[in-house]
DNA sequence: ATACCTGCAAATGTTTTGCGACTAA
DNA sequence: TTAGTCGCAAAACATTTGCAGGTAT
């Protein structure tokens, strides 16, 4: 089923209103690939449809939410995300610390031992968020670059571990 | 060393001054083994030391991060919370939705492989964040009982997946 | 016509900062 | 005496809600 059908059926099922900001909301956030915030999928949606405002987009990214069309995340840094979900299976991530590219990553034998995990202490596992900081290799590369130019290495060979 | 050494030797390192409510907050902070807010700390902090502002508590905190005694997590729910950080080393979190109960686990398995999975995509691995979250035992069988009083199952065999 | 939806502005909630008084060194 | 620290209040942000007018059904 195609997104904006779930959008309609969801919209039917609940007796809510079909309405020209669901839909132009929905298109530019379809089109967007990325984890973004209400304030950039705002700013983005006015490029196109300059009357519409942020509540709008704050209440719709909520029904989209309900109707499993996205699902909202909270990054190390304390802002909120809103990704894809809909046709997305389960995926941890992969953030570059350096250039802020993400990466949807998955590891069915690590999946198979968080639940071995969690049942040790008698736990039944409902869901998981695992998010995973580093450099990628394009900014690694742009920092040896740097520690040659300057003579100061910069990154270390551990890295430091999370508390 | 022991954590009020750290802090001294951290204030005397940095120029800064030693005062009795940072001596209260750590004391305090110390003494509560849990992932607290702000706000929880400062009313355990006003209980003993009514005069203390929030901002100092506040203020306080950060300083704590920095030299180590602390640090700040982000949960799903969107509070932040910090949690005891020096002598602690890494793990990942296991939390009941039901109670709200905080466990602390480590699986060594899992952070090899998470090696492994960053390597794949080129990355260099800084740290990483993995809470699991589920029902615990005692809960379960709340629920259990509650479900043969009333007849409904309250929860589902599998549990529902992180997007 | 009814009830939902929208945009605006204001309320709420949380994190941060400016400032005059206070205090360690 | 000097400069960091404190508590208060206010600022800065982000999230959420009330309301009057607009719109789908």
């Amino acid at each position: 089923m195609k997104e904006t059908a779930v959008l309609e059926r969801f919209i039917e099922g609940k007796g809510l209103r079909h309405s020209k900001p669901r839909e132009q909301i929905l298109s530019v956030f379809l089109s967007i690939e990325q984890h973004i915030t209400i304030d950039e999928l705002w700013a983005a949606v006015r490029k196109k449809h300059p009357g519409i405002g942020y509540a709008t987009v704050y209440r719709t990214l909520k029904l989209f939410a309900e109707c499993g069309l996205c699902s909202e995340i909270n990054f190390e840094d304390g802002t909120t995300r809103y990704e894809h979900s809909y046709g997305h299976s389960h995926h941890d991530h992969l953030i570059c610390t350096s250039c802020g590219k993400f990466f949807e990553v998955v590891d069915s034998e690590i999946e198979k031992l968080q639940e071995r995990l969690v049942k040790r202490y008698g736990f039944q596992l409902q869901y998981h968020r695992m998010n995973l900081y580093g450099t990628c290799r394009n900014c690694r590369v742009g920092i040896d670059r740097r520690a040659a130019r300057t003579g100061v290495p910069v990154h270390s060979g551990k890295g430091r571990a999370a508390s």
